[in-house]
DNA sequence: AATAAATACGACAATTTTAATCGTATTTAT
DNA sequence: ATAAATACGATTAAAATTGTCGTATTTATT
């Protein structure tokens, strides 16, 4: 329980990787995929979604590849987090409360504020203290 | 992902139910699952584990039942959340590193950063907060 | 113009993890 | 003796995650 997923780390790899390089420069999901020994086409889709979301560029055609876009230190992990993987809390019943139960259950408003606390900590922390 | 499992949820549904009541008093667990409307067997197992655990008592027979044994204002989520599901890591490479990428890999180190702070947030926490 | 190497992306399959159930044994108040 | 509770290993079911496939599009290079 309170894992990341692969996902998300494939995400942070990624941008680490290319962080560490000519900020100009392009990155091919090729590269990173055999460098990390990561499957390639899951990394794919995750470098175009961040890429949809503007966290990186796109360019196409051979040569191509990925960069940085966004400044990293103005991102926050919460947003990060996020963005890839829909709202962040602990219990399901945060979102779509289709649980029956909601009245009875006990513990909703408890867990709603240790779920303040976790995504108060992930506001406060940027993308740069990952891939810096 | 960064979910709790419903073992803890419904640990803590169990806690906190069992905090409203005359503390000498007993809970069985067929109450606890009728009334949130939860599997009765999948708590009892729960149950088992936080008496094994010490921090509830069970007694045996009918009229037998549950009742909290330990100080839950003593007790740190931190310290709860891994005596039911095992050492608390974002990443599983945390515990069991048979993954062979670990030399390759680049965000070890500062995810282990933040499950630092993760970890820190919880042991700043007391199960009593959650069930009061 | 043809080719090759890259991104783009929906659909599907496999795997893993989580959740729930089953069956049986034990304890003990009545 | 019976019934109602806990105890717990084994198994099944369901859900979520992870990975693959197939095809389309873009574009540098020849």
């Amino acid at each position: 329980m309170l894992k990341i997923t692969r996902k998300v780390e494939y995400a942070l790899i990624a941008l680490r990787h290319m962080q560490s390089k000519n900020p100009e420069g392009l990155t091919s999901a090729k590269e990173i995929a055999t460098h990390y020994g990561i499957p390639k086409q899951l990394l794919a889709k995750t470098l175009q979604q961040m890429a949809r979301d503007n966290l990186i560029e796109a360019v196409q055609g051979p040569t191509g590849g990925y960069r940085i876009r966004a400044n990293l230190g103005k991102i926050t992990l919460k947003d990060f987090f996020e963005r890839l993987e829909g709202p962040l809390g602990m219990m399901d019943c945060f979102f779509d409360s289709d649980c029956v139960q909601i009245d009875a259950c006990n513990i909703r408003v408890p867990i709603q504020r240790i779920n303040d606390n976790m995504r108060d900590m992930f506001s406060k922390m940027t993308l740069m203290e990952v891939t810096q």
